[in-house]
DNA sequence: CGCTATATGATACTTAGTATCAATATTCTT
DNA sequence: AAGAATATTGATACTAAGTATCATATAGCG
């Protein structure tokens, strides 16, 4: 699986296209993500590169996840309360489905999706600017482990 | 028009039917509530009834909200950057248009947004336990206004 | 290599919301 | 209608998520 190596290129390539500096802390930032497998928060990288040597500051980590979400490098979900929720963005445009019984985050297109954007886009007046959409889901793992 | 009153009056009714109290402070949230055409913030709420003859405490006014929505009296929603906003529901189910401009939130109900639930529904490896989809405009007033 | 604009980090602040707990008010019971 | 039982309130203090400030450090151009 090349996935996380790729999408790290990309990242450090999406920041330099944006004209912006690749730092130290930015290569642990987008590193620490793509370690990660489901969603993560903000507070939870901010923490795990705090303790790291030569660690990443707090403001730098949530500094750094705003420039990623603006370059569609990561993609900032809600969970049902509203609780911001990060996750590593592999496809191009895309929704989420969210485990919420252990934060497993998965990316699905869905050509049905792109149809009723469009439909409604004639019933709304206005100019549709953009959208969210996310699923929350018990994914089958955690079904499983319920019910064993 | 009589949607506000009977809004009202459902509101009231949501919070006995929950076994809870009618109190003073929550009469006032609820007729403040009715007063608001558009989305409005929490914070928003509770200056506002702060400063009236015996006000509401802003911590009630949280946990009222709070009530309210698990009442499904009103809507919880976020804006782009996932700034929370409140919106009082009117419809049974519905997805939500938030104007990005003005603020003006619209409901909506659209067969063929169900429909793609019930499609991903199929492909998603798990059970769908809840979601959320708003879609952020431009709504006419504003569009008029800025070109205008 | 040196300069300059960009980035960092410590700190303090803001916004959104929750926890605590004594004082108070509602509703039930009679 | 009074009193008891229980829910609610509000002041305060806290957490979580994020932003502003600004002196110091560093990337990367020339």
């Amino acid at each position: 699986m090349t996935t996380n190596s790729t999408s790290q290129l990309d990242a450090i390539a999406a920041l330099e296209d944006a004209g912006l500096r690749i730092t130290e802390q930015r290569r642990q930032i987008v590193a620490a993500i793509n370690r990660k497998n489901g969603g993560f928060t903000a507070e939870e990288l901010a923490t795990e590169l705090a303790n790291e040597f030569e660690g990443v500051g707090r403001a730098t980590v949530y500094r750094t996840l705003k420039l990623l979400v603006e370059a569609n490098v990561i993609c900032k979900l809600a969970l049902p309360d509203g609780t911001p929720m990060y996750s590593a963005s592999r496809v191009e445009h895309h929704h989420h489905s969210v485990c919420v019984s252990c934060g497993a985050v998965e990316e699905f297109r869905d050509a049905t999706v792109e149809r009723v954007l469009r439909s409604l886009a004639r019933e709304i007046d206005g100019d549709i600017i953009g959208h969210r959409m996310e699923f929350y889901i018990r994914c089958g793992a955690c079904r499983i482990a319920a019910t064993g």
